[in-house]
DNA sequence: GATAATGTACTCGGATATGTTGTGTCCGAGTTGTTCTGG
DNA sequence: CCAGAACAACTCGGACACAACATATCCGAGTACATTATC
């Protein structure tokens, strides 16, 4: 279970967008320069956040990205499902109704109860990452965070 | 982010072992035909939970696999993580210190927000898994289940 | 008849190929800001 | 000096190779049981 190394590069990416001011948006370029990261692979999953209508895009000069809605209304598992699908990491196939030990019918009415538990969790996980929002995350940076980003994510 | 397929096969296999009376062993060869999966490559994950110190393996007739500790210690957190590994799936590689925007080491002295924000979605996911054991697997069977088991998967 | 040695069948354990998914890269379509020309 | 059109540069978006890990398989080392020969 591993979640994609540019898992962290569109979190970041996210956290940078969200302290732009309102209507600036920074190229996918500007951003893999930032972070040090491939471009073509970091405009790649972009992609992938404004499919899921995390980010906005906007093509030609002083185009690029921004966020799709307010930073306090974006959170962290919007990015993260985004780009890694918000399938359960345990799919259950079943096999309890397979093989020379497969159940009788009568005892698979209600599902099978390895998968309820691992859905649990997995509802756990999910429900610690939607309780953080790109607002919460800039509310723990320094002060100076934000002018600087502000500044090296403004062309000149 | 997934889970290998064969993490159904060991939940499901451990859960078998523990309907077992103590003492007694299954092979590998018994569980993969009682849940129609490829014998060899079960076999080689039963490995890893030997490592991890979950099941206790016997070479020879009667021999196979058995619990190396009672089903109400062993959770089902024990087993994913034997075959998963217990690493968190997010793996923070420091981009913020990396590339253009590298920030200054003074605000680098804490663990990354987002790094924090991962690991406590991840702690509760442990956490979720943790809190369940075989044996509270095993309550929730049917009345027929554990005889049935047994029976087939004792060698005649 | 009991015992010890032998043989056999069965078990796990690790080393070896293959397929799928993430990783990385490239080029094309579209849009905006600029520049140049004409009135 | 102003307006319009053409141009050029920059942007995203999707299609194309490469690599790493999970999947699947095989054969060898070791052990417990059954058998057999001996005392």
């Amino acid at each position: 279970m591993k979640l994609p190394t540019s898992t962290e590069w569109l979190l970041h990416a996210a956290a940078s967008l969200a302290q732009l001011e309102p209507g600036v948006s920074a190229s996918a370029a500007q951003l893999a320069e930032h972070y040090g990261v491939p471009a073509a692979y970091l405009a790649k999953q972009l992609q992938a956040l404004v499919r899921a209508g995390v980010l906005a895009a906007t093509t030609g000069p002083r185009g690029g990205f921004r966020l799709a809605r307010p930073a306090t209304a974006i959170s962290l598992l919007d990015v993260v499902e985004a780009v890694d699908g918000a399938a359960n990491p345990y799919e259950c196939r079943e096999i309890r109704q397979q093989g020379r030990g497969a159940l009788p019918a009568a005892d698979c009415r209600s599902t099978c109860i390895l998968a309820v538990k691992m859905a649990e969790a997995h509802d756990a996980w999910r429900a610690s990452l939607a309780a953080v929002s790109l607002a919460d995350v800039l509310a723990t940076l320094p002060e100076t965070a934000i002018p600087r980003t502000r500044s090296l994510l403004t062309r000149g």
